[in-house]
DNA sequence: CGAGTTTTTGACATTTTTCAAGCGTGGTGG
DNA sequence: CCACCACGCTTGAAAAATGTCAAAAACTCG
């Protein structure tokens, strides 16, 4: 069985982790639990303080408005950290599994005890969290001025780009099993809209989504309409 | 003088700071520094790795696109920190100052130290993140799924919020210089329908924003309207 | 095969942007 | 003191982008 700090040596925000980061191994024995497709993880409002690492799998963390709409704030992928709160509180989004997902779940007060005596610990989470609000920053660039077709275009090199980067995509291609549905809570659009968009981009001959697999076709091309640098999620 | 750290044991991020958090007297004797309304206080694509901890003054951190578009990100205010990567490299925004602008100014580097060699500081910046996260999250919903109505009184309902924290708002009323075009930048529009929003807004006598002051008028109503919840906040 | 989900398409409505112009105010130089 | 300019605010009319509603086609899974 791996454990949590094994597996954090070989992720994004663990990289650098070696055991003694952690306090004890109790601690690190923390074992992943593994959610069916199309589970709840974590419900917003909970008063659950918990905080989960992706271990494998695809996740969406969402927040649901009151007239029914949702919004989903991130698509967490493997070794991203989901939950933290500046305060204990009611949990601010869900999450839920879109196909089986693995995940590593740590009660958040107890994470927060070995911040406190394991600084290179905390330096590796202020890292993660560092990325990630530049995540939701180009988000907010996605939503707030981009075009539909500029803003989708954005998203799926993102993700190829953040796939790429734990080994699940290669040579512009990766499976993405979310559904235009999701797409357009993702993008802030309508589904009927995202599936007009996604139309355009393929007869251009730009991008393919299809069938729950994205084949990037004329890559120049999109990163120039998409205004995209990577940059942000090194 | 006042010191860094007797300035953070007063406000958000660090309110539970004593002095022993930090390393030695040196670095906590970080001076601010000063701005004049309308400076670039810090550079998108800069590479000059430092932190900015806002002391007093209205900001806006940005972030231009290539098509001359700008997307504000966030208009941090007294004890928010700017400026964190997960890792080195050119700066994702430019900080610049709408008002006289008083800021610490920490290398990065010196920050980071600081946090490997003392937990307690780890978990507030941890903290600041997290909550930065939420709000970026928020304004995430904004500009996605929100009409310029609501997203309009979302935002000024958010910054009511925020300043009431440091004791810049009470009975609803607050000073704010954004002008209508930073505004337009931050809730993903355009000037004119933001003055057209205000305008309805003020016609029906939720909120006025006119002449540098916000007047919440009906909080009742308004909030409604937003869909506002302030537990994002704390 | 059949039921449910997802994608696609068409016609039309609404929201938001664009373009263009006018107004008000505060500061500045003649 | 006044003319003038820059800047921000306001308004109107038309265009473009996006959303809504509705239905059919395609796909998926048991």
């Amino acid at each position: 069985m791996q454990t949590l700090w094994q597996f954090m040596r070989l992720h994004p925000i663990g990289a650098t982790l070696s055991k003694n980061d952690w306090g004890n191994d109790d601690f690190l024995g923390v074992t992943a639990k593994i959610y069916k497709p199309h589970s709840e993880i974590g419900r917003q409002d909970d008063d659950n303080h918990e905080i989960f690492i992706v271990k494998s799998g695809w996740a969406i963390l969402y927040h649901g408005l009151p007239d029914g709409e949702r919004q989903i704030i991130d698509t967490p992928l493997t070794g991203d950290i989901v939950g933290f709160r500046s305060v204990d509180g009611p949990r601010l989004a869900s999450l839920a599994s879109i196909t089986e997902l693995t995940v590593y779940e740590i009660s958040s007060k107890e994470l927060v005890e070995a911040i406190l005596s394991e600084g290179r610990l905390g330096k590796k989470i202020v890292c993660s969290l560092a990325r990630l609000n530049a995540i939701l920053a180009e988000h907010l660039m996605n939503t707030g001025r981009r075009t539909a077709m500029s803003r989708t275009a954005h998203f799926l090199l993102e993700l190829e780009e953040r796939l790429s980067m734990v080994g699940l995509s290669a040579h512009g291609r990766y499976e993405c099993p979310l559904t235009q549905y999701d797409l357009a809570d993702i993008l802030g659009m309508t589904t009927v809209h995202v599936n007009r968009t996604l139309g355009e981009l393929r007869r251009a001959d730009l991008v393919s989504f299809k069938a729950g697999h994205v084949q990037v076709i004329n890559r120049k091309k999109l990163v120039e309409i998409a205004g995209f640098d990577n940059e942000y999620l090194r």
